[in-house]
DNA sequence: CCAAAATACATTGTGCACAATATAATAGTG
DNA sequence: CACTATTATATTGTGCACAATGTATTTTGG
């Protein structure tokens, strides 16, 4: 399409121009997509990262799965630092309860209350309503996931030929 | 694949599973890229959202372009509640100036230091050095790159055709 | 059993994002 | 020209992210 650079800054406007980037087109993406959640999930009462964390413990009520904060933070790859504050906060607005274990006195216990429970109904409607306001065939949208997915584990876990 | 849930309670749990969230997919590999930059941005004395504002004056200057805060957060989709703490760092660093403008006083002139200059030709290989460690072929991450490109317009001008 | 290492969570501090609001300068209108 | 609306940036407050550190509780090895 584009002719290569042959100068040296020709070699940097094109490397580095924004719109070559795919970190940019990650971030804008991603900041857009947390714009269009946000009104839904403000009906809701929560914010997006929030909305993370309800989901995983729907899913895991579901599963008859005993939550701790730091299985929370492997499944959403967040630390304490973020995970504490934002269980407080769902504490405070009575979505969750957050107990010390009596097996491992270390080990804080995430679990729903009714009040969470019940809204996993009302959420049920948010990613329908979500993926048709991006007007993107759902197919394209399921083969974009799974583009993302395979990046982030390539990501996380170190590249290709890793010998680690 | 997957046979269609039959329940309520099936529905809800495929719907809302984490792993079937592309907004999830986004929002971790944003992460995990933004945690990749970390390290090599840390050597320019940058953090990500001030690499991405490096990117656009390098780009602006190279045109002959003036840059105001407005335009800067055109650019990046940011608001001066962002960009104006974020600027005085760039400008307390010595990689930028802010003055106001002499022709419209409302106006913030940002502009290259020869620091910050000068920091275009040590941030060159960083896309590259980037791109490596993810370890995917360059014509996917291109493809993915231009795909997220398209949701993000589809996102931010709601439809496929913006006569715009 | 006891000291040292490991684990789980909490706290502190910095830097985004973004909504809401404030302030100042300019443009538009009668 | 006075008045209003608009525009550009700044400020304030909330909520993430994440590094670094702290603290209490197991676990492990001798």
């Amino acid at each position: 399409m584009s002719e290569p650079p042959v100068t040296p800054e020709g070699v940097e406007n094109t490397v580095l121009a924004l719109d070559n980037q795919l970190c940019f087109a990650l971030y804008a993406a991603n900041r857009a997509m947390t714009s269009l959640y946000r009104p839904l999930l403000a009906e809701l009462g929560l914010t997006y990262p929030q909305y993370l964390v309800m989901l995983v413990l729907w899913e895991a009520e579901a599963a008859g799965q005993e939550v701790s904060v730091s299985w929370l933070g492997q499944r959403l790859r967040l630390d304490s630092g973020t995970l504490t504050p934002l269980l407080k906060r769902l504490a405070a607005a009575d979505l969750v309860t957050r107990q010390r274990s009596g097996a491992d006195e270390r080990v804080v216990t995430i679990a729903l209350t009714t009040q969470g429970r019940d809204l996993k109904a009302r959420a049920k409607d948010v990613p329908v309503r979500l993926l048709c306001q991006s007007g993107m065939a759902p197919e394209r949208l399921q083969a974009l996931r799974e583009e993302l997915k395979t990046l982030l584990s390539l990501m996380t876990h170190g590249g290709v030929s890793s010998g680690e």
